[in-house]
DNA sequence: ATGGCTTGAGTGTCAAGA
């Protein structure tokens, strides 16, 4: 089973090129974040067209998430639940005997910003939820754009970066505790390249020059991720004319 | 140099992303 996540930034833009990616991969089920646009207008036609099934919960010009799938998502739930949020961020379904979750992560703006506290609050809300989650399947998987780099690693110029958002102290405790809990960050089971990243600013010729993080993950529950026998970033869809800034993460699950 | 791109909104130019 074939599992992936990708940031779109904008699914009308991106719409060509996410239809282009189903049909080179054929994964079994593509988590989308960033859809930027309200249910009313999603592209529900051409992707079943290109032969999958989509759950969807999408606001205007902000946020939106969606989960496609060639066998139909089922148990479909929308946001954290008892977390009241006007932003649609979470999507979770079961696909092919895997519980799904599809999250974008807040990005926080900057570490004294109203948006830094909101991200911090909804991460707990988040990892709170998950342990839960993880207590009632035993095959479950989150993916999404986390918004967080796990560890310096992930960080094209960590010095640069240090104590900024993404890659704050606070940020990757709330992603450790999601470790704590058992969760595999699936791409870490697997020797790496050196300077792996998710996304690279649009600005200054950010991908030219593996200027990234990795803050796009697929974490897996102890019971997936002793079957996954692949996790990688595809930075091929970052060449594309009108890139979406992140590239997809993939993961491979047998049986 | 707090800039640089890209998107959506909406038709000016700004907010937001990361």
């Amino acid at each position: 089973m074939l599992i992936a996540t990708w940031n779109v930034n904008s699914l009308k833009v991106r719409l060509p090129q996410v239809l282009d990616w189903l049909g080179k991969h054929s994964p079994d089920a593509l988590c989308l974040q960033e859809l930027k646009l309200e249910d009313a207008k999603f592209p529900l036609a051409e992707v079943q067209a290109a032969g999958y099934f989509a759950a969807f919960s999408g606001q205007k010009t902000y946020n939106g998430v969606a989960i496609l799938s060639r066998e139909p998502a089922v148990n479909v739930v929308c946001g954290i639940p008892g977390f009241e949020d006007e932003q649609r961020r979470v999507i979770s379904a079961d696909v092919g005997g895997v519980r799904l979750v599809c999250a974008y992560v807040p990005n926080g703006q900057s570490v004294d910003s109203d948006k830094y506290q909101y991200k911090l609050r909804w991460f707990a809300a988040f990892s709170a939820w998950l342990e839960r989650e993880l207590a009632a399947h035993s095959r479950l998987a989150v993916l999404g754009d986390y918004n967080i780099a796990p560890e310096d690693r992930d960080v094209h110029d960590p010095k640069a970066w240090e104590g900024q958002i993404l890659v704050s102290g606070p940020e990757r405790d709330a992603l450790r505790r999601l470790i704590e809990f058992g969760f595999k960050d699936s791409f870490r089971l697997f020797e790496q390249p050196e300077k792996s990243f998710s996304w690279w600013d649009y600005r200054m010729n950010g991908f030219k020059r593996n200027l990234g993080l990795r803050i796009d993950h697929i974490l897996l529950a102890p019971a997936l991720a002793a079957n996954c026998v692949s996790c990688s970033v595809d930075v091929e869809p970052r060449r594309n004319e009108r890139p979406s800034d992140h590239a997809p993460v993939i993961a491979e699950i047998s049986a």
